[in-house]
DNA sequence: CTGAAAGCGCTTACAG
DNA sequence: CTGAAAGCGCTTACAG
């Protein structure tokens, strides 16, 4: 089909052109230190001079390592309107291709243990995995149970060693209540994220140790729920405005609350940010468009990618690697 | 390393068990016709009942196909805060997944005909390559010279026969000016992307040809200059407004420019929709943070990335296919 | 329609 | 440190 008309250089090509045997070549290749280095010079130099580039299917055939690592993003709306995901996944790609390692897309529902992607993990197609905020624990279990390598992006609900990266969730909270307990705010409230998930969790336990650093305790009605979208924000802004008389500063778990809760406030006649501050997280586009402008908790997301490649590539060379967390910043803009 | 302790199932197991040859076994999973019915079914049966998996390594040594495809991202910023290109490959990934083709992800810098993107390319590890808004169409040239089938998401800048898909871009242009005629506007201007890039041009092409259709033409003074970027729709605006007293409805051709419009009209006390009207462009999410909310062209980003997967499909079946417009659709917000 | 056999291009004990 | 050789699990003319 494809007239692809270069005849394919092979091991036999620069083995003979370099002097060697096709095993030497192969060693080269493959880094192993019980070579000449002469001849392992002479080999470096054939490959380079040839233009040489490996049959990666042979020698995964060969070798039973594909070469290949699986990005597993579940298949649910989120994935449509988060830049988040694009841009860890880009961190990935980078890294792993640097240390000629393949990353494979692969987008689909992980509703199950035995769904497409688990059958497909478990086929021996790739060397190992990392998933992005993982909710089927089961399906995890069952891989490690397997010896399939793999790496969590987002903190894993349940507290088992899982390696994973997530950024500072908890610092973010915390910061972002420093900041307003520093700027002489007095009623500071809260929006929270889906609580029952790891990120909103620590974001709001770490809103509430910095009330513990002043010697206060939140009450209860300077929490408000919501579920990470623009019109959750807007109402349990209202809920916080109706209870609490006094407020003059709101953390929310995420921008798009944040952008809600400003929308609330000001249809209340109130001023962001002389009446009222408001900080977001995540430091995303409508942040920077929002009016005005949302000051917000920032992560290192293609840190986070990268991060989590390395993890993985440390754990294919059998290194002990441990989770690590990344930091966060506020970016102060002008609503707090 | 992995214990992977199950022995693998190859065609001999699943030969034997189904009292056929291994050519058989093959032919039957490469949907050769040639098979009796009877074998046929028997062998399927016992690939099921195995739950055999086909190791793709050895397949594609032997057959020369790796049954991979390349999704090739350029790495410059607009990755990063664009969820776009997530979505894009994420309707990529599934249709790709489901005809037991590979996503790859490549996010590389694609500047050079040398560069790696370009070597990896050629180095036969792919069947196909799917690009994302492509500029540097040398590289392109030399991949249709080695017979590397590809679709470009976005239209070419060439003219040439690449098979592409792109969303109707003059068709939203027109959309946007005719509403505004529709509504009764007199002075309806426009802020352009990047014109040398063909995504803006036909927009703005768009744009004109609603002028035309109301036996008018826009004056030059009507239309500025941006860069898609939040700080270039607000300061054309200012122009935009300076150069043309009347003017009571613009076109941005984004979402983020848009938002600009509104905040620098804001500024210059007018009121939105009231005084003007603004409509952008690709219905993001900042499109529904805006206040007011904005109207916004949309186009089903998630189509996009399928058709572009079906295309290849076709093409690597060597059926003949032809590149496809997608309809957009103006999503009517407050701003218009 | 079917099977025996060669071959795809590597890797890796094994023996030296 | 080095090489000859077997083998990885498929595919595909070839002969029937």
């Amino acid at each position: 089909m494809a007239p692809s008309k270069k005849p394919r250089i092979t091991y036999s090509d620069i083995a003979k052109e370099a002097g060697v045997s096709k095993a030497t070549v192969s060693r080269v290749l493959n880094d192993d230190p019980n070579v000449d280095d002469d001849r392992r010079k002479r080999v470096v130099e054939t490959v380079e001079k040839m233009g040489y580039k490996r049959n990666r299917a042979a020698s995964a055939l060969a070798s039973g390592k594909t070469g290949m690592i699986a990005i597993v993003i579940d298949d649910d709306l989120s994935i449509l309107s988060d830049p988040f995901y694009a841009t860890v996944a880009s961190g990935i790609s980078r890294v792993l291709m640097r240390n000629d390692l393949q990353p494979l897309l692969l987008v689909a529902e992980m509703n199950s243990v035995d769904g497409p992607v688990a059958h497909y993990l478990q086929g021996g197609e790739v060397d190992g995995a990392i998933f992005f905020q993982l909710h089927e624990s089961s399906l995890i279990r069952k891989l490690e149970k397997i010896g399939l390598p793999f790496v969590i992006v987002g903190t894993p609900h349940t507290n088992s060693d899982f390696l994973y990266v997530d950024c500072d969730n908890f610092g973010g909270g915390l910061q972002a209540a420093r900041h307003f307990f520093e700027s002489g705010r007095k009623v500071i409230g809260t929006i929270t994220g889906d609580i029952v998930a790891t990120a909103g969790k620590q974001r709001l336990d770490g809103f509430m140790q910095g009330y513990r650093e002043h010697g206060k305790v939140a009450s209860k009605k300077l929490v408000a729920q919501g579920d990470y979208s623009l019109d959750s924000g807007r109402i349990a802004m209202r809920h916080l405005l109706a209870d609490n008389p006094g407020l003059d500063a709101v953390f929310a778990a995420n921008d798009l609350m944040a952008v809600g809760a400003i929308a609330a406030a000001e249809e209340a006649g109130k001023v962001v940010p002389d009446d009222i501050a408001i900080i977001g997280f995540d430091d995303s586009l409508v942040a920077q468009t929002s009016r005005p402008p949302l000051s917000s908790i920032k992560q290192d997301v293609v840190n986070l990618g990268e991060t989590a490649a390395n993890l993985l590539i440390g754990k294919l060379k059998d290194e002990q690697m441990e989770s690590v967390i990344l930091p966060v910043e506020l970016i102060s803009r002008q609503s707090a």
